[in-house]
DNA sequence: ATATTGGAACCAATAATATTTGGTTCCGCT
DNA sequence: AGCGGAACCAAATATTATTGGTTCCAATAT
């Protein structure tokens, strides 16, 4: 064989036509997972880069998808929760986080007024403090984090701690480092304190109502912070 | 050496001490991981069960922990969110369920009436038949399941929805399935599917505050269903 | 005779390693 | 400039080894 063949750009538009029936083979057969690329060049006496071009061109068609480490497959990814979970960092944004989170604390402040018990109250208490003698920001950020976590503990439901764990976790995430540096200045520090105060005294008056109302004040706050320092925040698309 | 030691049963006594030392040891040089279990009875010549049965006395006091195919290591078990996501079915309840779902599905019935296009409401309508004129109950539920996370993907947050898959995969665990069947009642047929028509006019009127009062009108009359069947559920302690 | 122990074998979950495979970069050739 | 080939990277999977968990049995002591 002449290495380097027929020096035309046609290559891919011919393994294109040869994939394309292929994959209706394939499909009638029943069968998913088509050749490695590789295979695919040798095959068809082409270059890989005719065929990934190729395989692009079905890919965007909707015809096939392809994972990195498993290989190229016939028809539409399937849906997979788990694995979803782990790049929601990508798929999310600021604005996104604190929809929910407006949602998920509140109910959270308001179990855990019905819930907690005095030891429960001293225990956040104790992380509050923390949270407003902390000098540095990292610190701040920290217990304040802790604090809003026990809140969550202290409600008694353990499904309801682990999606506040989801949410907890993208919003860590090291990709909004910036906005969260943004959200903690040293002018709302005593707001943000005074607030905690507020939830905090709720639960201990066994006032889920108020408990409720005080945590969504909170993050109305930090809200209305995240809106005026970036002017709104468009998913990374 | 003679085979089969001492016969007495202080063996694990005498286990238990020497391990107390071990680990001390162990923490003050900063190492968390022990030996194997095979090869602490080796050194002691004792038995492994004799290990074991020290090993036990000191994971009940909270010095070491232990995990199938890792090891037994020094100190408490490291919080991983992940982990524990996946064992999230043993640890909790129904009524946790619905105390959850009480609080987010109603948010998520919100969200949609803001955020539904026409072609939504069209899809969501046509779920809403299909769970109406299932048959069989398996099917039924099938569909239940395929509205209700309709709705929580017209709602337009790429996070709640993730929300949503965790809560629901919860739902569905195979340990439950016996509480499900005892929920969908004939009985209560007609009421859930006049409940669905609310909550998809609601959306369809654009109004938020309605569809989440109906939804959880909805979640009320099922958590209410769930008291009557089984006359409450403690977690499995 | 009964109970307890040590030993061995097996099971199941985890971790470590190797292999596979799509994704990317680079280079020589035409 | 475009192609083929090779090498390398990174994600996913398959395989193997490790390790706590469990069961069973024979030996021994009481």
């Amino acid at each position: 064989m002449s290495p380097h063949g027929k020096p035309t750009q046609r290559n891919s538009s011919l393994a294109l036509e040869r994939l394309r029936v292929l994959v209706d083979q394939l499909e009638t057969e029943g069968r998913a997972q088509l050749p490695t690329e590789r295979e695919l060049a040798e095959q068809m006496g082409v270059g890989r880069r005719a065929v990934r071009r190729a395989l692009e061109v079905l890919e965007a068609e909707g015809r096939i998808w392809r994972r990195q480490g498993a290989g190229t497959f016939v028809g539409t990814e399937p849906h997979q929760p788990e694995r979803h979970l782990k790049k929601l960092p990508e798929v999310t944004n600021m604005l996104e986080v604190m929809e929910v989170r407006l949602r998920l604390e509140p109910a959270l402040a308001q179990l855990a007024a019905l819930r907690a018990t005095a030891a429960d109250v001293a225990w956040m208490r104790q992380l509050a403090a923390k949270v407003a003698t902390a000098d540095d920001m990292d610190s701040r950020e920290l217990w304040d984090g802790a604090l809003h976590r026990a809140i969550a503990t202290v409600a008694g439901n353990k499904l309801f701690l682990a999606l506040f764990d989801v949410v907890d976790r993208v919003r860590q995430d090291d990709t909004w480092r910036h906005v969260r540096e943004a959200l903690r200045t040293e002018a709302r520090l005593s707001l943000y304190k005074s607030q905690h105060m507020e939830v905090l005294d709720a639960i201990e008056r066994r006032d889920p109502a108020a408990a409720e109302k005080a945590m969504r004040q909170h993050l109305l706050a930090l809200q209305e912070r995240l809106l005026q320092t970036s002017g709104g925040l468009s998913d990374a698309s």
